[in-house]
RNA sequence: GGGCCUCUAGCUCAGCUGGUAGAGCAGCGGACUUUUAAUCCGUAGGUCGUGGGUUCGAGCCCCACGGGGCCCA
């Protein structure tokens, strides 16, 4: 601790002497950035103030709209209200000054500024000090202007935050590139980044309401693990200084929350954080946040009915609608029971003829050759290819919610075997809008047969499969107590927006990874 | 990993067959007491992503690298 307190006043003494000595060359700043900060500079040098601590604030724009819709046009009340929001309009005419102010939630109002009401000084400051973009509080008559809106007459005014760089326009859509790297900047202009951020919370609270109500209780567990487990990805790796030993960001949180079944949290559940240190396109983010949920006495029927009832009622809360709009304006049915599947038996109808869990490697081989499917070598198992096919054959087109149940061994090493099917294990993948939201299994809770799987791994590891899972001797010690018969389900948090809303995973995150800029 | 598109003023974008860089908004100065992306007059603003090359001459053509997007694997 003592350690720690010391290497952070040291980095905060360098970043002072930073900051002590600004490089600012005047003739690289543009001359918008330039006049901002006089405007600041001069401000404070008449003794005001350019970032007051507070401002008398008595109502949100949203109440005041609210309140005085109801006027005539023009008509003036005598209700002195103090509002405040960021400047997005402005116009500066000779003796009457108009503003629009915008605040979180995208609600806008307009202050009203006259010579009259103001006085000269006040109305000439107004229109040499406040600028678009700045935070403006106004205090004044709530009335209806002679065009209709509602307006604040203001008798006074103060620049709750001055703005030093200018806004965008916005009118015109921000580039892709800014939103995600400024994106504070993308929530002030655009209507539907606020949206976003809005719906992602109600999804998430729909959620952890829904599980709560079923009696799950929500856990954390590490996401610094000294093992990554649980799924078959490449991970993070960092460094732990105090015990000198590297640690892992998790993949996975499976194994803590299988550990916590085993204790007799029976009904357990965790939205969290997960990293993979994969690549990024628009359906898959370095870190991504997932709901794993475990219900011991379950199977992968009850979870997948679980599951179902998770997301058509997160579609509810967020929309009010099982039937989504998306992005593109097309409209997407999430309601009803959704059609299950098997893989075998949905891949042999696609291709017509009879694939099972004894088909050969080499036949599958064959038939990944005639479909023009390359796998990697180091990779082919039964398994492998009878997924490369299903994707390649079934998966991509599927469109509307389909549980694919029944998959092969290899590529599932936590499920248990099928109850009645030899080389098969009870897992489905649930498939929405032809991407992969949400998988589910019957755990496996046999620890002599999971140390097995974990052996099987490690031979697929040896051929160079850098995803195959890891022996976690700890873990099966857990598993050695017992855990009881279980269903579990994990789904991609951010993936369930893509579902609800159509967005682009770099949309649904509100601060997606970007790469630095090199100048 | 491969292919295609893209990077120009604070923002959004034009820029023809290679011939000294343009608009709208915003900015600055001015007019205007009911404006809604106001209007009008005037004005400033650029190392065209970076680095090479071809050329008398490159924003434009070629190569490499970087950022972003889309498609494929």
């Amino acid at each position: 601790m003592v350690g720690a307190r010391g290497r952070s006043r040291t980095s905060a003494v360098r970043l002072l002497r930073v900051s002590e000595t600004p490089e600012i060359h005047e003739s690289d700043v543009p001359e918008q950035m330039r006049v901002r900060r006089e405007k600041r500079d001069r401000i404070i040098a008449d003794g005001g103030e350019a970032y007051p601590v507070s401002v008398d604030r008595t109502h949100e724009i949203a109440d005041v709209k609210a309140a005085y819709t109801g006027l005539e046009d023009g008509e003036e009340t005598q209700d002195v209200v103090g509002v405040a929001g960021r400047v997005v309009f402005i116009r500066n005419t000779g003796k009457l000054c108009f503003a629009s102010i915008q605040d979180g939630t995208g609600e806008r109002l307009q202050i009203m500024l006259s010579l009259a009401e103001v006085g000269e000084d006040s109305l000439a400051a107004f229109k040499a000090d406040v600028d678009l973009g700045d935070h403006l509080f106004a205090k004044g008559r709530a009335i209806k202007s002679r065009r209709g809106e509602v307006s604040v007459f203001a008798t006074e005014w103060a620049i709750a935050s001055k703005a030093l760089r200018p806004l965008p326009v916005l009118h015109k859509e921000l580039s892709e590139e800014s939103r995600v790297r400024q994106r504070y900047v993308d929530l002030i202009a655009r209507p539907l980044a606020r949206d976003t951020v809005r719906h992602r919370a109600t999804m998430v609270r729909s959620l952890r309401d829904s599980l709560h109500s079923r009696g799950f209780i929500e856990v954390e567990t590490p996401m610094l693990q000294t093992q990554p487990g649980g799924a078959a990805a490449r991970p993070f790796i960092t460094h732990m200084n105090a015990y000198d030993i590297d640690l892992y960001m998790r993949i996975a949180p499976e194994l803590f929350l299988k550990r916590a079944a085993v204790g007799g949290i029976e009904k357990v559940f965790e939205i969290n954080r997960n990293f993979r240190n994969e690549g990024a396109d628009s359906s898959h983010s370095p870190e991504f946040s997932m709901l794993e949920a475990y219900e011991a006495y379950g199977d992968y029927s009850t979870i997948g009915r679980l599951t179902q009832d998770l997301v058509q009622g997160a579609a509810q809360d967020v929309f009010g609608t099982q039937v989504v709009t998306l992005a593109d304006g097309t409209e997407y049915d999430l309601g009803g029971e959704w059609a299950h599947l098997t893989m075998y038996g949905s891949l042999s109808e696609a291709i017509g003829e009879e694939i099972t869990p004894t088909t050969p490697v080499e036949h599958l081989e064959m038939l990944c050759d005639k479909a023009g499917l390359k796998v990697d070598p180091k990779r082919v198992n039964h398994g492998k290819l009878v997924e490369e096919l299903w994707e390649h054959h079934v998966g991509d087109t599927l469109t509307a919610p389909t549980f694919v149940r029944d998959f092969p061994v290899e590529t599932s090493p936590l499920t248990r075997d099928h109850r009645s099917i030899d080389g098969i294990v009870e897992k489905w993948d649930l498939y929405v809008r032809g991407f992969e939201l949400a998988t589910g299994y019957s755990e496996l809770v046999d620890p002599v047969i999971q140390r097995e799987r974990f052996e099987q791994q490690a031979r697929m590891a040896a051929q160079g499969d850098d995803e195959a899972m890891r022996l976690d001797e700890d873990f099966l010690t857990a598993m050695e107590h017992a855990m009881p018969p279980s269903g579990g389900m994990g789904m991609g948090i951010d993936r369930l927006l893509m579902a609800l809303t159509g967005l682009g995973i770099r949309e649904t995150i509100l601060f997606p990874l970007v790469k630095p800029q090199e100048d």
